[in-house]
RNA sequence: GGAGAGGUAUCGAAGUGGUCAUAACGAGGCGGUCUUGAAAACCGUUUGCCUUCACGGGCACAUGGGUUCGAAUCCCAUCCUCUCCGCCA
């Protein structure tokens, strides 16, 4: 969410944002809140007048009142009663356009960093830099639930039987890889200085309106019937959320956390649940990692946190590529976001394992996160990204490290987590 | 889930319808006096938001409503904390 003060002033920039956005519907959007909040702030001046009298009136109506000036009382009290009901309609008035005001500005999108390509969809992102040889070997590399049911590693009927589709069970060695993936994850961050943290897997509406837009809401969050509480879909919710309504000290920045959770999502709309196995999921586990910080350290930040990811992808061999969102693909509370894709030697092609993102000062605005500087308090920047989410991350795994004999090597840095075992060996 | 108590500034805490709301009192923090230095003592200072070029004005006593000329104070709902009981990994 944009300053409303930011866009009263610089309505031009908010306007080519939206061109370079190509959400030419919003256009009108930007005079239409300049106006409601001309008229929402003459509305506020002229109760705030209201009050002032009336609360001067009172004040006099309680001298009288200790002076047992009963019959005085009685008679200014009726000046306050005259304009009570003007305050009453103001005050209707007020809270109306408010909220108007609020519903535009939550729809109007984030100015985009300068370095955003510009483009139209996620056809338009650019590919920045790759890491690694993405090799294709010269056996055939099956589909990765074909890879996992030779080691008796998932049960995707028993899940439709239970939960659905878009659940799954996983077993026995490919399980353990899974945990074991997670666990090597947590202490890679926790060894470049985050701090690690197990969050909240719920959170209340206040906190989902704060971290993301309605129509990401509507898409992915799962709500819990006869409460106000949402599943979260990523711990970056209520990792983000954990600083609601808090200034912090500025010489306490950066706030830098790796936080593990399940992470729940409708998946809703255009994509629905079409890709077969593990790719896109109802329920998947993440470890994240979140900054909060200065406004000037955010673009630093956002370049530490996709190397992070990347580093831990090379240290289990498996080629990656960094791809940066062009202005259309990128979400509306985003000042700029990178996907770390990993190398597909089935697909021959790369797929997304990860996202980093810079949310500037948009969550903070929303939650209201705040700075004591020296200068005065300010919004502090918010960053996440993704530092691994199996099972997706195991398609990518299982398909790099296969061998030509079906056994799956295990890198070396995971071998502690997996029982010292440097190979898996098919059970069939 | 049941019963009770409570939620006021950095912390403790007073205030129970109007010169008690920036908010008493105590502690802490910051600045100063005194001191070779420190402690003690003394003096001063210490919330945030909205609006305004400014002066100023408004709002906030968990949150949201209500009663009233006027609400921290009375009423209703919700949230949270503590104690006891129940249940439970």
């Amino acid at each position: 969410m944009l300053d409303m003060k930011f866009v009263r002033e610089n309505p031009d920039i908010v306007k080519q944002n939206l061109k370079n956005k190509f959400q030419e519907e919003k256009l009108p959007l930007v005079d239409e809140v300049i106006e409601l909040d001309a008229r929402s702030r003459a509305a506020k001046q002229e109760a705030d007048d209201l009050r002032s009298n009336r609360n001067k009136i009172s004040k006099q109506i309680g001298a009288l009142m200790a002076q047992g000036k009963k019959e005085e009382a009685e008679e200014i009290k009726k000046q306050v009663t005259a304009n009570s009901e003007r305050l009453a309609e103001l005050e209707a008035l007020e809270t109306e356009l408010s909220e108007k005001v609020t519903n535009i500005m939550m729809v109007i999108p984030n100015i985009i960093d300068p370095s955003v390509p510009i483009g139209r969809d996620d056809s338009e992102n650019v590919e920045v830099t790759k890491y690694g040889e993405p090799n294709v070997p010269d056996f055939e590399i099956p589909y990765h639930t074909d890879i996992m049911e030779r080691f008796d590693g998932i049960d995707l009927d028993a899940a439709g039987r239970v939960a659905g589709n878009g659940f799954y069970y996983l077993m026995g060695d490919i399980a353990r890889l899974h945990s074991a993936v997670i666990a090597y994850a947590r202490d890679f961050m926790i060894d470049r200085g985050f701090t690690y943290c197990v969050p909240p897997f719920m959170i209340r509406s206040n906190v989902v309106t704060g971290v993301m837009s309605f129509a990401e809401m509507d898409a992915m969050m799962y709500k819990i019937e006869g409460e106000d509480l949402y599943l979260i879909g990523t711990s970056e919710h209520s990792m983000i959320g954990k600083f609601i309504n808090t200034i912090l000290e500025e010489d306490s920045l950066p706030k830098t956390l790796t936080s593990y959770s399940p992470c729940f999502r409708k998946e809703k709309g255009a994509h629905g649940i079409e890709e077969r196995g593990v790719y896109r999921i109802h329920q998947f586990e993440k470890q994240e990692m979140i900054v909060v910080c200065k406004p000037e350290e955010s673009p630093m930040w956002f370049d530490k946190l996709w190397q992070n990811t990347v580093d831990l992808f090379r240290s289990m061999d498996i080629p990656v590529r960094t791809l940066e969102c062009c202005s259309g693909d990128l979400a509306d509370l985003k000042v700029k976001s990178f996907d770390v894709e990993a190398w597909s030697p089935r697909q021959k092609k790369y797929f997304e394992v990860g996202s980093c993102s810079n949310l500037g000062d948009a969550q903070a605005r929303r939650l209201k996160i705040r700075v004591n500087g020296e200068n005065g308090k300010y919004f502090a920047h918010t960053l996440n990204n993704t530092v691994v989410a199996p099972p997706r991350m195991l398609i990518a795994f299982l398909e790099n490290n296969l061998n030509a004999d079906g056994s799956v090597n295990i890198p070396e840095v995971l071998r502690p987590y997996m029982g010292g075992k440097d190979k898996l060996i098919p059970e069939r």
